[in-house]
This record gives C-alpha cells, sequence and structure tokens, in this order.
DNA sequence: TTGTAAGCGTTATCAT
DNA sequence: ATGATAACGCTTACAA
C-alpha cells in the first residue's frame, strides 16, 4: 500500500505504532504517503498477528431495561476513551443465547468481556473458564464467586431503604423483589429485613412479594399487598418501575402518596423525577460501575487475572429524597 | 489444528463451511476431530481472506433514548438471525464522534453500517462514499438523498395526529417538535399544518414550539404556550417525554386532561401506557424498521447499492387512542 | 475428492 | 535504522 512512497512495509508499520528506531526523516516520507493514499490500518488483521485486538464484548440481559441500556452507554464511552471497539449482546434472558454469543466472542478473539450475566442459573462460565480472556461480572456476581466483578453493595442498599423508612416511623413495611432466582435481589431483601430486625421488627414473609423489575409485576405486588385490613404504611420495591405501577395501583384505589403509603424506589431512573409525585428511591452510580468495569478489565487483561489487586469492586448506593415518603411520627 | 487428525487443513475449511465436495467419509472423519480438540473457527480471520467478516456496525445518536435502545435491541436480534455480529456506536449527537466512529467501521472492513445519523449536518457520508460499504440509513433521511434507508412515515404522523384532533372537534391547536434541524421532524410539522390547513385553519407560527425530544423540553412547551387568555383546547408532541413533561406542567397549573386540554404524543413508549391518564400517542413501528434495515443491508450487500430494486422502505404511523384525548363536539 | 500453496493486512523476528 | 521474511488462522485457486 503506503510502501509505493519510497520504504517497505515494515518501516511503515513502525512509523504507524510510533516505534522510536526510526528516522525523522523517513517518518515525515512515510505520513506524507499515508496521507496521499488516505491509508487506514485494518483493525482486524493488527489483531490476527499481535493477538490482542481492539474489540470487547459487552453482554447484557436486556437493552431496553433503562440499568441496562445505562450500561450500553457508558461502558461504550469508557472503551472508547480508552482506544476499544464495543461489540455488543442482548441475551434476552435466555441462557443459551448467553452461551453462544460468549462463544462467538470467544472466537473473535476479543480482549475482554464484560458480562452481566441472565442469572444465577447462566451455565457461561464453564465455557469462559477454559480460555484465559479478561472477564468482569458488572452488576450481577455470586457472593461466593471469584471472578472479577464490579457490583452495587446491594445488601447496603436494602439497609438504606429500611433506615429511612424506619427513620421516618415506619413499622409496618413490605417488599416487592426483583427475581429471587437472581442473587442480588437476594441480598437487597436480606438488608432490608435484617435492619427491621435489628430494631426488633420482623417482616413477615407474606409481606415480600417477588417480582420481575417490571411495571405489571408491581400493579401485581399492589394488588396482593394492599388488602382491605392490612396496616402497611410504606413499601420499598426493588426497581423503579415496580414502584412506579404500586403508585399507580395505589392512586387507581384511591389512597394518597405519601399520606396513607409512604414508596420508595430503585434506580433513579429518569422516570422517578418524571411522576407526581416524584418518587423516594435508591440510586445505582451506573455510570461509575461502568468505568470501574472497563479499567479493571484493562488490568486484568494487563496484569492476568492471577495477579489483580482489588479483583472485586463493591460501589455504593446513596439516598435520593423525594416526595413519595412522608414521617408518621 | 484439527488436521492431526487425518486431512489436509482445506479439507477442514470445507467441512466447516459445508463444500459439498467433500466425501461422507472425510466428512465425518474431520466432524469428530473438531469435536474431540472443541475446535473453533476464528471468525475474523475469516473474515481477512474472504473479504466479507460477519461484523455489522450500528450507529445511533444516544443509547439511552428509548426510540434508539429499541433499534439497538431489534437490530440485534435481526443481526443475530442472519448470523451477524453487532457492534455499537453511541455518537452522543457529535458529528466528530459519528465520523470518528465510522472510520472504525470501514478500518475493520464489517460487512455494513445500519446509520441513525446525528442531524441533516452529518459529515459521515463523505467518508462513505468513498468506499462500497452497504449501507442503509435507518429512521433520520434526508429527503432528496439517494442512499438506501428506511424510515417512518413522517408526514402521514403529522397528518394523523392532526386528524384525530380535528375529528374530535378541536380548531385550536399547537404543536412541540423536536429539533427542527432533523428534518423528519420538519415533516412532521408539515404533515400536521397541512391537515389543518387543508380544512381552512392556518396554525401560528406562535404555536409551533421548537423543543428536543426530552421531558424538560415539554415542560417548557406548556410553560411558553399555556397562558392565560390561550385558548388552546389540544396539542400534538413529537415525542411522548414531551408530551409527558407537558402534562406534568398542565396538572401542576390545575389543568384537567382531557378536559381542558387533549394532547397527543408520538412514539408509544412504555411510559404512556403507564401515567395517568395514559397518553393518546402515535406509535411507530420500530420493530419493523429494524428488520427491514437488516433485509435491506443484506440485500445490498448481495446484489450491490446500484441493483437494489427497492432502496426506499417507508412505514405507516399507527394511531393509538388512550385517555389523553377527548371530543370537544 | 483432496492436497498444495498463495494470499488477506498486519506485526514480530532476524539480519543487515 | 531499515528491509526481508515468517507468521497469525483462515479461504480459495489450482493442481493432483
Amino acid at each position: 500500500v503506503a510502501k509505493l512512497a519510497g520504504v517497505s512495509v515494515a518501516t511503515v508499520s513502525r512509523v504507524i505504532n510510533n516505534s522510536m528506531t526510526v528516522t525523522q526523516d523517513t517518518r515525515v516520507k512515510v505520513e506524507n504517503a499515508v496521507r496521499k493514499v488516505n491509508y487506514k490500518p485494518h483493525l482486524l488483521a493488527r489483531g490476527l498477528r499481535s493477538r490482542s485486538g481492539n474489540l470487547i464484548g459487552l453482554v447484557v440481559p436486556e437493552v431496553i431495561m433503562h440499568a441496562f441500556s445505562c450500561f450500553v452507554s457508558y461502558t461504550d464511552d469508557s472503551l472508547i476513551e480508552a482506544g476499544y471497539n464495543m461489540i455488543l449482546g442482548n441475551t434476552h434472558g435466555d441462557p443459551d443465547r448467553e452461551e453462544k454469543f460468549i462463544d462467538n466472542l470467544i472466537r473473535m478473539n476479543v480482549s475482554g468481556i464484560i458480562f452481566s450475566r441472565v442469572s444465577d442459573k447462566s451455565r457461561a462460565f464453564r465455557i469462559l473458564e477454559s480460555t484465559n480472556i479478561p472477564i468482569v461480572v458488572l452488576d450481577r456476581s455470586l457472593q461466593h464467586e471469584d471472578v472479577p466483578h464490579v457490583v452495587l453493595d446491594n445488601y447496603e442498599a436494602g439497609r438504606l431503604a429500611a433506615s429511612h423508612l424506619y427513620g421516618l416511623g415506619h413499622r409496618s413495611t413490605a417488599c416487592v423483589t426483583g427475581p429471587l432466582e437472581i442473587s442480588l435481589c437476594r441480598e437487597r431483601m436480606s438488608g432490608f429485613l435484617d435492619y427491621y430486625r435489628e430494631k426488633g421488627i420482623e417482616i413477615a414473609e407474606e409481606l415480600c412479594f417477588e417480582g420481575n423489575f417490571k411495571f405489571e409485576s408491581g400493579e401485581k405486588a399492589a394488588h396482593y399487598l394492599i388488602k382491605p385490613g392490612s396496616d402497611i404504611t410504606a413499601v420499598w420495591a426493588q426497581s423503579d418501575l415496580m414502584a412506579v405501577g404500586f403508585m399507580k395501583r395505589l392512586q387507581k384505589a384511591n389512597k394518597r402518596i405519601p399520606d396513607d403509603i409512604s414508596i420508595v424506589g430503585m434506580d433513579d431512573i429518569d422516570l422517578s423525577a418524571m411522576i407526581d409525585p416524584a418518587l423516594t428511591t435508591i440510586r445505582q452510580p451506573f455510570r461509575q460501575m461502568c468505568e470501574k468495569a472497563v479499567e479493571l478489565i484493562l488490568l486484568e487483561k494487563e496484569l492476568g487475572r492471577e495477579n489483580l489487586d482489588h479483583k472485586h469492586i463493591v460501589l455504593k448506593p446513596e439516598l435520593v429524597v423525594r416526595d413519595t415518603t412522608k414521617s408518621i411520627v
């Protein structure tokens, strides 16, 4: 290609990779030629030879859910910044697709995989163990796992919600969880329950409704939990969407928020600030999680998984008080 | 690799690519070997030689906006179905990033680019013209362009909103648009205005508020349009988010929806059905748009851009009537 | 039907 | 400091 400008292909490669073993003289010559032919190195061929491409895979269960579209956007940002390109896999919560896609990634020799697993049932790790591709688990981890990961302190999130409600005087509360096959949902619930337990209040099992993070399951939860005779004064939902569904059902039943029932959500999606009344919620630091995940995977690539000092990054949730919670003392 | 099982690499390649010039006998032999070593072809090396990889790029302005996260999800679905992998670029509405990313795609020799441009100002086409990579413009096209595209009939969407409101008896209406530098916003507005004009009603320029598709600009629009003395009875917002912002501001001012003012949105995002009252809106067939875009780009890859019969696919919007519009006759 | 060898666009090694 | 040349993992003429 650009060697039609005096030198050998090797030298061109050196110029492009800023090898310092090249004269200023020839460097300029090559750079001119490059500009003239408008030459662009082929990124994939590069990866082929040097055994290290510029591709990093991101695996998420559902792009259209707010939390994950944040992951997609923010991870992409950080990767681009670091000079990588992102290849995205949407598993739709299906372990088969998950496995298939990860297989694809391996076959592309990606430099790393950032992985938000479908559920605790994910089998995909078996495949990954046989390679030495750097991997970081994002958001959905298992407690006992040794794999590097970046997660929220979900137990603390539960305690935070509980402490806010308890502080406002609520003694009779309920909890709407995500799918309990996802371990972070169990952790959140434990945090919530434990806090109340420490205060001498045992939340009955019937007051924990298992939803699926979506709007409709929030509505269902309200239907199930708020019966005539129920004395619940507050609820924590493990996603804002469920919280909003809960509110909608309540408003239909002519309950007033927060006067009759206080509600806390989780995630702090845009919607939370838009609705009326605006939702009190627990914010997850999505952007920071993605930044850390990218940092970690780059580090892992450089040092090897074994030599990683801090393989486990745990970030803190933050309480955002708006208008759906109210003191009842 | 797997040629340690009797044959030559060429034969292995033939087996894997289902070349029919191979004996059932050796085929079985090779397949066994492949299974034994758990051999996986390198997808990128493949693309290098055969000049046709399995990668297709998707360029969107903002992953976190609902419409675009639909594009991401649905396009990925269709691509996976067709045996491709998607590489995603989030341009954040920045022509520079757009250009840079498209450059990257070209340098990876992707088999195609599906492209939802930043705005009419996008310079990226200049780069693309110099290659013969198949390209399909999704959603945001320019009227006079010859590039293959898949778009909504935005003019018709405007007419649809207008005809619904006119049919309900609304004679004094306003319109909240997206950024007018995006041509589809202008088309939508024209459709809306033209319909009313044909009925003998000229909508004054001051009654068209230019927003940016987001919630806040809907609030601003309401603040601007609904002054004391204004006799507007209905509004069309070019995005559901703006419609919801509009509603929120109205509710704050103690206007009743739809009794005092009818509202029509656009997109039919999940939120529309969640809020109270549920939003009447114009639905875009996002899934279908993505399917068509993938079909088109595959066809373009096969036939060449010149031999494409139908380069321009225009899909129809659909009115979804809910609770924010009401007859005033 | 199968093997041999060339080639895709890079980088890495080894002379020079 | 630079040039040949091999190599990366695959596909594809062409020859056998």
